[in-house]
DNA sequence: TTCCAGGCAATAC
DNA sequence: GTATTGCATGGA
């Protein structure tokens, strides 16, 4: 089999394995915190939730979700889950709110920037207008466009490179890596959505820094797994 | 104690 | 142009 022709397979193997995953997690009318929910793609449902989902994605760089998560509450509980709630604080004071998800005082000026952008721009948001903020890199850009406006764009993690490459594929640069899925997956924002969510439950799970893999369900096509 | 987490910008070479 | 370093908290 070729390379290319793995790729809808290893879909289809994480989502045997793991099912749907339902990202983004959000927080949705009644509920307290930010939820996955299964085979719903109607999220974000409006702006509210739409511009929680880019607050997540610049807080959750290189930073686990559960740490998000403590920030998000903590906004919220500050009344600041908002471009106007995050625009009056003073830097200083928003890096406090924000400080579990690390690197407060970056995230802080990150989110800053970004709801000047975001006030000034209502509805027109290009993936190169989102890259020449300051604090906003490929991943982030990516995953504001496929998880928050549904653009069908793929997004390309350290879990998807280090899987990737143990599997055996060539491809290393961000660029490469996301030509190779959306050359070769039809270009549906429902796919990429659960796509990269199944590699991060695999990175996170089994194919860490430690692989597992004697349980994953990539083995049999996997170059590294079938060293071991 | 050490390592790692759903990156990015600044700096060094 | 590529490689390295600083940014930081919290759980395993």
């Amino acid at each position: 089999m070729s390379d290319k022709n793995k790729l809808p397979l290893i879909y289809q193997l994480l989502l045997n394995r793991f099912g749907y995953q339902g990202w983004w997690p959000i927080r949705a009318e009644g509920e307290h915190n930010s939820n996955y929910h299964p085979k719903d793609y109607s999220f974000p449902k409006n702006d509210n939730e739409l511009f929680e989902i880019c607050v997540g994605a610049i807080l959750t760089q290189n930073t686990s979700w559960k740490n998000v998560e403590t920030a998000l509450l903590s906004l919220r509980r500050h009344n600041a889950m908002s471009p106007s709630g995050i625009k009056r604080l003073p830097a200083s004071k928003l890096a406090q709110i924000i400080h579990s998800s690390g690197y407060h005082n970056q995230k802080a000026k990150k989110l800053k920037a970004f709801v000047d952008f975001y006030l000034n721009n209502k509805g027109i948001i290009t993936r190169e207008s989102l890259l020449n903020l300051w604090g906003i890199g490929p991943e982030t850009a990516d995953s504001m466009l496929l998880y928050g406006y549904k653009v069908p764009i793929f997004v390309v993690d350290a879990y998807t490179r280090r899987i990737m490459g143990r599997i055996g594929f060539k491809e290393n640069s961000y660029g490469d890596i996301q030509k190779l899925f959306m050359e070769n997956l039809p270009a549906d924002h429902k796919i990429f959505n659960e796509y990269h969510a199944l590699l991060v439950e695999l990175g996170k799970n089994i194919c860490k820094s430690k692989p597992m893999c004697n349980y994953c369900p990539l083995k049999s096509i996997c170059k590294y797994g079938n060293l071991r």
